[in-house]
Formats: structure tokens, C-alpha cells, sequence
DNA sequence: CAAACATTAAATGTAAGACATATGAAAATT
DNA sequence: AATTTTCATATGTCTTACATTTAATGTTTG
């Protein structure tokens, strides 16, 4: 592991880097201990807060964790699942809120994802999956829920269905996908009829989910789809002129007059 | 914005996330400029290394860029897919290799997604697409092409197919799934016999995405996940008997006995 | 007047040293 | 033997200082 101190990337980045190299290639194995930060400042030959930094990039990516005390020190982390979702949610997030990414496309690519698990879905579903989807379905269908509590428990159906394939790879990846469209959701207003529709959408794939029928959950998914654009599209219309992006940059600081 | 000088959690870690927060809340907008570091250490009270940390763990998720000189400082960054990729590709190598999951969990969901993919990318794939499928088809069925090429090829190959569809999002998404997977495949030795089928198999898919054919892709993948799987299942059976996770983590130290 | 050059100020990047705090292990005590 | 104390070690944080980059400003010069 080696720097270059006449890169112009920052001393930490590079150290952040040949460290995260290492733990990729697998030359460093998980929950190692790293030389303490003393050590690494006298390897890289650099000062212990030039190290630090470099180990919380590292921390941020939750590719080490650190330890106070005796025994302490950065470890190699055993990156799991359930800290790579809010990463992966956050995200898909920004990227979909900063790249002016339109509804229309962030909705294809969701429900394209969630057919590619509707047949695994179906073949492995346990009561459990579909005991959470019909409860989701269940509170949607409760008047007086706020616009945010439904779109809310509309993630909560559909992650459901989701983990039903019960490949967590696969759960990773749409945990991202779905998500991220709460933000957009949260843009439309839904009418008692909406919902109403939705939940009988809903229904209709939990019903197929039930009788593990694979080609009924992803036409149901798909006339789902087919609904969620067609009510963004109206509501869209409706409201503004601006594109459908999200949120616009900042104008350029210092702009000629 | 603001931390809490109780809590047990790192200063740093706080400001980083209260900060992370207001650019995913939108409060701080794309291209906008944070406060220096002086002023950010003023404002939550604490010195100017430990704001320096912070920045560095968003800095460590593209959140944020920093810029030296006069009138430099650090800005929300605008996060953009090219960005994204490679840390949504390192992240799911290393769920792969440090979480034993299986190359029949980790192919399933890959072949699953891009299933999903398979009916837009024939709808929409442009000429250049289709020429980078063939070229790598190509590239695969040259001799003496080292195991490690032929899998590089046969990422490219994907990658188009996954690209064809036209959907950033997807592509962003797939790219994850399907680059995790080389180092998995990159432990196969094929035999020229497994390299013709393989050739043969990708040449059914660039045919029927060729010839605009959704369904025929889809089954085209599905024999190619087929093969795949039981070319895996072989390699392993006569491998050894480990697990097919891939890398074991380091014994407890200081362990008793 | 305009262009080239030097100056300056503001910001990040880095270093060095010190102290605070947590924590496990060894030593001392009961 | 069990408990308590001590202690060494490591991270967390603060302070101060200096180096370096960079754009804006000021100055000189053709």
C-alpha cells in the first residue's frame, strides 16, 4: 500500500483509496484489525489527521468501523445488507431528485425490477410475506390516512412482495429502486378514488402472489404500472409547466449582468 | 441544523449526517456553497478538524466536492450516475464476498434483473448497441482469450444489453448486479467447449434482441442463466468442499482455549 | 488604454502537540 | 477466588501553526 505525495489528490483520498483497494482485493480480510492511526500516519508518512480523515471516508462507507479503548482500532467491516440499504437508498434518492430523472422513467424502471422478482415471488412467498401485503393493503384502505402514511405503506406492500423472492441480493437492488420513488409519490395528491383503484390493484397482486400465479403478478404489476403513470401524468399536467424534474440547481454564482 | 454534544456518536459522524440530511431534504441545493470550515466549526461548536472529518465522509459519498483558492470551499455535489457507478459496484462486490451468498443467489437475482431489462432493450436497442453485442460475441469466440478477458467481454456484453433499454436508472441499478458477479465468474476456468455454448447462447440474445423479439430474449437468458448455473455447479462439485461463499472472515482474536 | 505582472486575501490541505475519554488487561487488594 | 484499582493504549477532540491553491485586486509597463 503505497501513496503518491506528489499527487494532487488529497493525501487522505489517496490513503482512503490504496486502503479500500486492499480491502476489496481482499488482502485485508474482514473484522482485521488496521495498524492504529499512529502507525498509519508513521507508513504513509503523514500526520495522524491527514489518517483520520482518510479513515472516515472509509467509515462512511461503512467499509471499517472503529473502537475506542485498549483493544480498539479500525476493524474491517463486514459490510452487511442492512447497512448498504439506507446507502443505497439515499442514493437512488439524490440521484433521481438531482438528475432531473422524470417520473416516467423512474417508474418504468421500478416496476420493470419488481416483475424480474414477481415469479420468484410467487413460487416462494411465505404467510408471512402475504400476512404483511393484505395488512398494507388493509391500511390503505383506512380513510383519513395522510397522502404521506399511504405512499408510505405503499413501499411497506411492495417491499413486501419484494423480499417475498426471497433472494436478499435482489432485495438490495429494489430496496434502492422503490424507495427512492417516495419522493416523487409524495407529489401526488391522491383522490378517494385513486386509492380506491390502487388498493384494488393491490389485491389483484396479492391474490396472484397467493395462488403463486407468475404471470398474473406481473400483469397485475404491470396494470399497476400502467395506473401509477397515468395518474402522475394528470397530476403533472395539472400543476405546473416546469419539467418533471425535481429540484433545480443553483444559478451560477457571480453571473455576468 | 444541529448535534447533539451528548450523544455517544462521533461529533463528526452527527455534522456529516445533520448535513446529509439538509442535502437530501433539499434544504441545501445542488452547486450550493456550505459555509467555510472556520464558520461550520463556529456554528456547531466544535474545532475545525472535526468539521474537516465530517466533510470528508460526504465527500466520501460525492455528497459534497471541495474546491481550494479564494472562492473555494465545499458544495453540495450534483450526484450523478457516472458518479454512482462505481460505488454502487464496489458496495455489491463486497455484500458478494463478504456475506457467503451463493453464486446460485447472486446469478439468480443478476439473471432476474436483467429478464427485466430484456423487454424495453429489444423494443428500444439502437444499431450501437447491437454492434458493441456482436463485437464482444466476437471478442469471446477468439482463442486464447485468458479466463479473466473472456469475463471482462462478457460484462461489456451484458452492459450493452442492460443499456439497450435506455433507462439510466436501470442501467445504474443493473450495473451493480452485473459487475459484482465477475469476480464470482472470474474463479471459473472455462474449457473451450463451455466458451462455444456461451458464444452460442449470447448469440441467440443479440439475434433476438436484433430482431425486436421480447420474449425470445427473455428465454434466451433464461437458458443462458441455465447454463451458467449448472457450469458453476460442476466447477464447485470439483473444487472442494467449502461453502461457496468466498472469503471467511478472520478468527475471533484472543480467542479462549 | 490595455495587457502583463505582482500582490493579497481567503480558503482548503497538512502538520504537530496536547489533552480527554473509553476500555481491556494486569496488578493489587480484600 | 473475587473484587477493585491501576495502568497502558487507542480513538476522539482541541489548539495552533504553516503550506498551498486560487481568484480578485492592484501595479507596472508597452
Amino acid at each position: 500500500m503505497k501513496i503518491d505525495p506528489a499527487s494532487p489528490a488529497d493525501l487522505s483520498a489517496q490513503i482512503a483509496a490504496a486502503i479500500r483497494d486492499a480491502i476489496v482485493a481482499g488482502t485485508l480480510i474482514v473484522d482485521e484489525r488496521l495498524p492504529s492511526e499512529a502507525e498509519l500516519a508513521e507508513q504513509f508518512d503523514v500526520s495522524r489527521p491527514t489518517v483520520r480523515e482518510a479513515l472516515k471516508r472509509l467509515a462512511a462507507q461503512s467499509l471499517i468501523r472503529t473502537q475506542r479503548g485498549a483493544t480498539g482500532g479500525a476493524f474491517v467491516n463486514r459490510l452487511s445488507f442492512e447497512e448498504a440499504y439506507p446507502q443505497q437508498i439515499t442514493t437512488s434518492t439524490l440521484l433521481l431528485s438531482m438528475n432531473a430523472v422524470s417520473f416516467g422513467t423512474a417508474c418504468e424502471a421500478r416496476y420493470a425490477l419488481e416483475r424480474a422478482c414477481a415469479p420468484l415471488a410467487a413460487a416462494r412467498r411465505s404467510a408471512d410475506h402475504l400476512a404483511t401485503m393484505r395488512a398494507e393493503i388493509h391500511r390503505q384502505a383506512q380513510p383519513g390516512l395522510t397522502d404521506e402514511a399511504f405512499c408510505a405503506s405503499d413501499v411497506a406492500f411492495h417491499r413486501a412482495l419484494v423480499d417475498g423472492a426471497g433472494n436478499p441480493v435482489l432485495s438490495y437492488q429494489l430496496a434502492g429502486a422503490v424507495e427512492a420513488m417516495q419522493p416523487l409519490m409524495n407529489m401526488i395528491t391522491f383522490t378517494a378514488r385513486d386509492r380506491a383503484r390502487i388498493v384494488d390493484l393491490h389485491t389483484d397482486i396479492a391474490d396472484a402472489v397467493e395462488r403463486q400465479d407468475s404471470a398474473a403478478t406481473s400483469d397485475a404489476l404491470t396494470a399497476l404500472e400502467h395506473e401509477t403513470q397515468a395518474l402522475a401524468q394528470s397530476v403533472f399536467a395539472a400543476k405546473a409547466v416546469g419539467g418533471t424534474g425535481l429540484r433545480r440547481a443553483k444559478p451560477v454564482p457571480h453571473a455576468r449582468g
